[in-house]
DNA sequence: TCAAAAGTGTTGAGCTTACACCCATGC
DNA sequence: GCATGGGTGTAAGCTCAACACTTTTGA
């Protein structure tokens, strides 16, 4: 059953071989809810960084660096989301290793976060190099960026239908309409307000206050999230972000 | 809103600074099924192979390897698979990448894929520093590849449950029964044969064939799997693996 | 008093679960 | 025949979507 030309089973990490010229590069998809004016519904946007040289200089690309070699992967995430949006992440998750040999002219393999942070949070940077788009109408990004926040914007999408995240995008109070509108933005879709009030409340997730937010018509109650309950994943390491 | 100290931001790729001294290495979790004598149902079973050189020497770990220069990711675990079993992966996806300073004497990023091949195809090696174990009775493995495992068979456990990659497990025909065993054998619980039938067949992702398993009692119809169906995840890149 | 959002009630469709029951084969 | 697994029927319980309805506020 062995194949002929195989050579001899090789238990990671043996120091025998080194893989000169591979680089690793961690890159970080950040998104917020953002209010275009006009726009009915918030919808999702990132920032991106011009680029300063060679390899697609001048276009737009995900913010990331090279990772350091006494820095751990969440580390290079979480620093590389200070150096954009000067924060720290709501919520920060490995999205995937992208490392195909022809992905950039050196060898260059990437290990891509997403995040997520607070609209109310976000910076308003004077960096003629760092801008903020609508996740749905990008220009074209240097590399596979373009793939890497699509895969990234199905996962937001994905993972909004079976856990807490949407949480990551409020603010300490919020109401059900608040809430409401964060997964309306995400999944670009209405929700009904009555149904969406029993599923939410059928969780252990929200933890109900006694105030309220006043505003035009009859108020509503404000709501905290639960932080007993398992905000996020983990990751396999079972460590916080 | 910027933190002082922060650097300008930076694009991913920029060839300005490069991480010397990082290496990249690619281990897979490869799962079959195996049933063990007087085991009532079969286990789930990965090989392990041990090391023969300095850190960790003795001790069981992942198959692996260093990634080479002009090997893609996917590639680099194909390989692997195919040292160690001398087959070709029925699923391959790629799991985590797993970065921590602290988890081998030099700095190592293995990015870890899981992967599956049917039991009848499965190698009886006579290599003696490759051994299969049974997943739930593993001995201390080698850096962090005991929680690498873990999380490798927490994301079978819970795929499982979602999508069509216990297909990976059998032959092309196969009936009911052997179907339902092997998520049997993965959620170590029983099924209610009634209910996983109607479940199963609900969905369009069997074809029933003519034939029939005879046995000791009333023959049982063939099913093979629906080619047109999304097999498995295809990953960000939508390439099949 | 009226508009609008907050919040409650009700109903039917579809799915899951448990389990009774019939069917077809080897012995 | 009869034991055994293959395969069908059915009813209770749950979730979910749709939507009518009541409540509470600001203007």
């Amino acid at each position: 059953m062995t194949i002929t030309n195989a050579p001899a089973p090789r238990a990671s990490g043996a120091t025998s071989s080194v893989a000169p010229g591979t680089r690793v590069a961690v890159s970080t998809v950040i998104f917020t809810l953002r209010r275009s004016a006009g726009q009915e519904r918030a919808s999702v946007a990132l920032p991106l960084v011009r680029r300063q040289s060679d390899p697609h200089e001048g276009q737009w690309a995900l913010p990331g660096g090279w990772l350091d070699i006494v820095e751990d992967l969440d580390a290079a995430a979480s620093r590389t989301l200070a150096e954009t949006t000067g924060l720290a992440p709501s919520y920060l998750e490995q999205l995937y290793a992208f490392g195909a040999v022809d992905r950039s002219p050196t060898r260059v393999v990437s290990i891509v976060y997403w995040a997520l942070i607070r609209p109310d949070e976000m910076a308003d940077t004077s960096d003629e190099n760092v801008r903020w788009f609508d996740a749905d109408d990008l220009p074209n990004l240097a590399f596979d960026h373009n793939q890497i926040v699509a895969y990234a914007l199905w996962r937001l999408r994905n993972k909004v239908g079976y856990s807490q995240i949407a949480h990551g995008l409020l603010a300490d109070e919020f109401t059900l309409a608040e809430l409401r509108e964060v997964y309306e933005s995400i999944l670009r879709r209405k929700l009904d307000p009555a149904n969406f009030r029993r599923q939410v409340e059928g969780t252990d997730t929200l933890l109900p206050t006694d105030r309220f937010r006043k505003g035009s018509h009859r108020p509503a109650r404000l709501y905290r999230f639960n932080q007993d309950v398992e905000l996020a994943d983990r990751g396999p390491l079972g460590v916080r972000p």
